[in-house]
DNA sequence: CCTCTCGATGAATCCATCT
DNA sequence: AAGATGGATTCATCGAGAG
């Protein structure tokens, strides 16, 4: 069994899973966009570096580290990082439509890694996004500061793109998440992913493969697209799912009846 | 014969030479610093979208395409281009002093293969820097516009800071140079090599081994560094030249003697 | 001197068509 | 069948020139 449990509300699911089990398994609606944030298994030279809890290798202080929790899968060397990657983005692009769009997150260490995977997994890489966090992560004298994490772009064969698309910046500028209500490590501005939810088409589905706090659902929600979350730990998932919740309870908008109509159900009757 | 020539000035050299068989022969100062632009021998997925001249590959306007010059060594394959930079990356090596750096401008479409010649060439891999040259290259819909060019950025060997060595961005911003005044398809703002410079130690030599306009040495010598630049075409050769020559006479700065002091002096004699 | 409009420009890329 | 060619496309920015 793959799944170990579903919660879900107007437009999102947060299914307690692996991915690429998960995607191995999964017959449903095929998807029209990726936005991944996978682990990143970054880290030093040593193995020393990989083999420390991932919470204590991403933030600066202990009291940060003590508080959020571990998130699994960060441990791999390279080479079986980018043999995983290749999988689920194998099996990813089995499940999206033709012309399906891609967003996968990674850091300056793994981008050329993540490159290869990419194009392993079937799809065509068509370009690197920027993302300055603007935050200095330890800077170090006499060196450039790791400011930047970068979005590689891709698509599911030719990309058609649909009618009313935008063009896209290639270079986002926002502050990473930081302080206590921050709910996961790494976790991504709404706003970055909002953006980036353009590429699918108005009301399509988009896989967020690797859930995390949420922040990539909640984005795609924003942006009037639903999505599918998926996350190993259901712990995790479950926060997840609560901040969605919250969010449909909090972003309720007035509607022209005079009542009250959620932004997800705008969503799904954008005519109304 | 590996040089075809030299044109100098107080605190700077253009060679008219091949950076491989020029760098293969050098047996004078090592380098304290590389600051590099090579050719990206980049373009679509066809091998004819390299095979067309540069000017006409990269520059719109057939007025441009017309007036700049074209530039030789653009029309690798991705297999040979990431062999010929690993051939020069590793001449490079041997004639810098230990701790030395190196900044490697590349496209998006180049970055992981530069990565692997880069380190192939002997050198330690320590980020990406990303610069936003601001400017929309041919958007295209529902896609990212490549607005981002990025530098590898990497060390010989372990790297020590020199004393006062600044902490510096992990991304710039900085238009690239375009409309008449440009005299170089790929022609870099002088202010971002300034500002690259400061890796290098105050007064000391960096090797700038694809001259181009001459950006690189300006901003070198604006950064007080010395520098000996490689160019292939002794056109090019001549207008850098030509350029660094009039920046020698036109930026000349008052001192405190009432008399003139160039700026090349100041950086030769930091103490007066 | 400021504001506005207009036109030129850009380290591309895709794809149909031809050889 | 594979490779080469050529046309079409895109918009933020900047400079020139007008008002």
């Amino acid at each position: 069994m793959s799944d170990a449990g579903v919660l879900s509300g107007n437009g999102w699911e947060v299914h307690t899973a692996d991915a690429l089990a998960w995607l191995n398994d999964y017959s449903g609606e095929t998807f029209a966009a990726i936005i991944a944030d996978p682990p990143y298994s970054s880290g030093g030279q040593m193995r020393g570096d990989r083999t420390t809890r991932p919470a204590a290798k991403y933030v600066q202080s202990d009291s940060a580290s003590q508080r959020l929790p571990n998130f699994e899968g960060d441990n791999r060397d390279q080479r079986s990082f980018v043999l995983w990657c290749t999988l689920w983005l194998m099996e990813a692009w089995q499940k999206c439509v033709p012309g399906a769009t891609i967003h996968l997150f990674c850091d300056w260490r793994q981008l050329p890694a993540m490159t290869d995977a990419l194009q392993d997994g079937g799809w065509i890489w068509r370009g690197i996004v920027a993302w300055n966090k603007t935050q200095a992560s330890r800077p170090q004298v006499g060196r450039h500061r790791a400011q930047c994490e970068y979005i590689l772009f891709g698509t599911r064969g030719p990309h058609k793109a649909y009618e009313g698309a935008p063009c896209m910046p290639g270079f986002y500028e926002y502050q990473a998440p930081h302080g206590p209500s921050r709910i996961h490590i790494t976790e991504k501005p709404v706003a970055l992913i909002r953006e980036l939810a353009q590429a699918c088409p108005p009301g399509g589905l988009v896989l967020d493969p690797f859930c995390g706090s949420g922040a990539h659902a909640v984005g795609c929600l924003l942006a009037g697209r639903r999505v599918v979350s998926l996350e190993l730990v259901a712990g995790i998932a479950a926060e997840a799912a609560e901040r969605l919740a919250a969010e449909e309870r909090g972003l309720t908008l007035p509607d022209a009846r005079g009542g009250q109509m959620g932004i997800l159900d705008q969503i799904n009757h954008p005519e109304e």
